[in-house]
DNA sequence: AGCACGCCGACT
DNA sequence: GTCGGCGTGCTC
């Protein structure tokens, strides 16, 4: 028996969809796939996901149970954005039913009905606040008020509430104030699905140079057909600009633009300048909305309120009505990879999605990934320099510090500490990197060597002396500081290493006059803290400052002139092939928070390996001969992007298991695995983590279509196994990280 | 993943 | 006697 037939994603971890008969009193000819469908799951109801209306169905037609009801008139998510899902399910090989969940928003997810967004009201200034503005007398006592009254006379088509919390901390209020005086009014949105151009006044577009000329030419000449174009820049040489320039003109056209960023590069500075620069609501997509607000700003985007979305990882899913440019910005950052459930790589997605679109995408990048520099070496991805700061200035100097037999206290040595006293008496910053939180990590006991392992990791515990607590950081297990050692009960534990927590505390004592700031996820915890420090550290109450690879991003200290990395060593000789890589984006993400035109910055880095060959190419010839070297050495080795790569990891409470599942997995591999090469199953890096032992299994091949016809056919052999249920496994395909 | 069924131990 | 432990099976 044949009939119409609902193929949907069924949220659920099964490598399957799942047929339905449409809803009683439905035509399903009228059914777009893309609209959410309620359907009986089990003994359940949940949220499926149509994909399409298919003529018939493998599965036993009388045991077919229809959906109960269509929740969408129009389908939840676009074509466009149906097609980049399916692309992503099939090249992740992940459940179909969590791929398209995590493209919902999680009140879509639960059957909410999608309603016209609320496109947020602006303010405005009326007359009478033009006129107040003009009487010096009024105000006087209320600079806030005046304050903001100003920035609201320079912007006649009215700002959002979100713009204005950058100008005036307390704008809520102030608004509030200055409405019942009737100097400001709220006034309803334009719609603009209308071309737009910019309202910026030309002063808040800064100059162009050269190449952010012949930059925004490129991209700007091949805007109607796909292209991905390496933005590659120094700090401080204006990407942001270029950025802008292109989604100006992008919506010229009437068109959308989408801009993803790492989790800390969107920031409220950078938030503010696209606000002022942009016009239209601008819809922010990351982790900190409430489900209310992202569905709000997923909407505006989808209905075409929004000509421009801004958005970490997830965004990338973000539905456009119009889309017209993609730009990931800091596309090297590791945080665009997922590393939970469904690990897709957001910038990978972005490429993909450009071209299925036909349009241009720019990534852009002081330190760009080996894989695009390859890109564009061979000629995928058009190469876009920008090597001059903007407004001069030279880049900071970096020298390599041999810390070889060197008396270092608290982890800094004698030249260190001396260039830091030199660099604070000329009222000037110094930053030190030092990517470790907590005061120690480890603690230990000096009589007998015991350590404070965690009960459930193969990892010590760090010691958080101002919290009074052991913490690990790889299960966040927790617990108070031991009083004496549990093997010996000697009372002699010592904190052993360097986290930032101890480097400020001897930083005090070492510069007592001085003004210490510390910025990592512990001190930052708290809202507002974040801000309140960004605002010690620029209005100079706090020249020295402490942090962690948070302080690395998003954020520019002009008056840092010296910068330190504490410990180079980590990131030398990691486990992983990737890590030199990543100290070397992260040391120049670094170096590049220190110095501006009249005051170029030094960089000192602390190592054991002053010949580290890496290291050496890094600082005396800079990163594009690094990428090189780096690149020569992962060609010989074979490794990414010489190779491609796919990692099954499996975990269980009982190592046996998962190491049996491997095997087994590995055993059906092996007949099919053409042109493939099999590593494993070996024990993660850490091999117990959280209490359960991991193990995984390399897949590697020189070709990426071999990798990717032989993923097809195994991890539906795999599945079909019906393998041990003590045991999670998951496919990683491009892993970021070799654990 | 949920959720139910099912078969063995210590409690109102 | 039953409440509840987690093994095993199923979801169109």
């Amino acid at each position: 028996m044949t009939g119409p037939i609902l193929r949907i994603a069924v949220p659920s971890p099964l490598h399957q969809i799942f047929d339905y008969l449409p809803p009683p009193g439905c035509d399903p000819a009228t059914l777009p796939p893309g609209v959410r469908v309620r359907v009986p799951f089990g003994r359940r109801r949940v949220v499926g996901f149509l994909l399409e209306v298919g003529a018939d169905t493998t599965f036993d037609s009388a045991a077919l149970r229809p959906a109960e009801a269509v929740l969408d008139a129009e389908p939840a998510l676009p074509a466009e954005a149906l097609a980049l899902l399916n692309w992503a399910q099939r090249y992740y090989h992940h459940p179909p039913g969590e791929v398209f969940a995590t493209a919902l928003p999680v009140l879509l997810r639960q059957g909410e009905p999608a309603t016209a967004p609320r496109i947020p009201p602006l303010w405005q200034i009326t007359p009478t606040g033009h006129a107040a503005l003009a009487d010096p007398a009024a105000l006087r006592r209320a600079p806030a008020q005046r304050l903001l009254l100003e920035h609201l006379a320079q912007c006649p088509e009215g700002v959002e509430i979100e713009a204005l919390r950058p100008v005036v901390h307390a704008s809520t209020p102030t608004l509030r104030a200055l409405q019942n005086k009737g100097w400001v009014a709220l006034i309803a949105p334009l719609l603009q699905s209308e071309p737009v151009a910019a309202p910026v006044s030309p002063m808040q577009r800064l100059a162009l140079n050269v190449a952010q000329t012949a930059a925004i030419a490129a991209v700007a000449a091949e805007l109607d057909r796909f292209g991905v174009f390496l933005l590659e820049g120094v700090t401080g040489s204006g990407k942001t600009e270029v950025y802008l320039r292109l989604i100006e003109t992008v919506l010229a056209q009437g068109r959308q633009a989408l801009v993803l960023t790492p989790e800390i590069g969107l920031t409220p500075q950078l938030l503010a300048r696209f606000r002022e620069r942009l016009p239209g609501p601008l819809a922010v997509l990351h982790s900190g909305l409430s489900d209310r607000e992202r569905l709000n700003a997923w909407l505006l985007a989808r209905n075409g309120a929004a000509r421009v979305i801004v958005g970490t990882r997830s965004a990338i899913f973000a539905p456009l009505q119009t889309p017209g440019l993609l730009i990931v910005d800091e596309e090297h950052d590791a945080s665009f990879k997922q590393q939970d459930g469904f690990r897709y790589h957001a910038r990978d997605l972005a490429v993909v999605r450009a071209r299925q679109l036909g349009i241009p995408i720019v990534l852009g990048s002081a330190t760009p990934a080996l894989e695009s520099i390859n890109n564009a070496q061979t000629g995928r991805y058009r190469l876009l320099q920008l090597p001059e700061r903007v407004g001069g200035g030279s880049p900071p100097l970096i020298e390599i510090l041999d810390v070889r037999r060197q008396p270092l206290t608290e982890g800094l040595s004698l030249p260190l500490l001396a260039r830091m006293r030199v660099h604070l008496a000329r009222d000037e910053q110094v930053l030190l990197f030092l990517n470790r939180r907590g005061f120690a990590p480890v603690l230990f006991c000096h009589e007998c060597g015991w350590l404070s392992q965690c009960r459930h990791c193969d990892a010590r515990m760090t010691l958080h002396l101002r919290r009074q607590r052991l913490i690990c950081h790889h299960c966040g297990d927790d617990r108070a500081i031991d009083p004496a050692c549990p093997v010996c009960g000697s009372v002699d534990l010592r904190p052993l290493g360097q986290g930032t927590e101890r480097l400020e505390t001897a930083l005090r004592r070492e510069f007592p006059t001085v003004g210490i700031a510390r910025m990592d996820r512990d001190s930052t915890r708290r809202r507002g803290s974040l801000e309140t420090l960004l605002t010690e550290i620029h209005n100079g109450d706090c020249r020295l400052l402490i942090g962690t690879q948070m302080l690395a991003k998003g954020h520019h200290f002009p008056d840092v002139t010296l910068v330190g990395i504490v410990d180079a060593d980590q990131g030398l000789y990691g486990v992983d092939f990737r890590s030199s890589e990543r100290m070397a984006q992260l040391i120049l993400q670094v170096a590049g928070r220190a110095g501006r035109a009249d005051k170029p910055g030094t960089v000192l880095i602390q190592t054991h390996h002053p010949d580290h060959p890496l290291l050496r190419t890094l600082t005396s010839q800079g990163y594009p001969a690094f990428a090189e070297a780096a690149l020569a050495e992962r060609r010989e080795a074979l490794l990414p992007p010489f190779a491609h790569q796919a990692l099954l990891r499996a975990e269980a409470v009982d190592s046996k298991r998962a190491t049996a599942f491997l095997h087994a997995a590995r055993a059906l591999a092996e007949p099919i695995a053409d042109g493939l090469e099999l590593l494993g199953p070996a024990p993660a890096p850490m091999e117990r983590r959280a209490g359960r032992y991991r193990a995984q299994l390399l897949l590697q091949a020189a070709r990426r279509q071999d990798l990717h016809r032989f993923l097809d056919r195994w991890i539906g052999q795999l599945w079909a196994q019906r393998p041990d249920r003590a045991v999670r496994w998951a496919l990683d395909v491009d892993p970021m990280e070799l654990y």
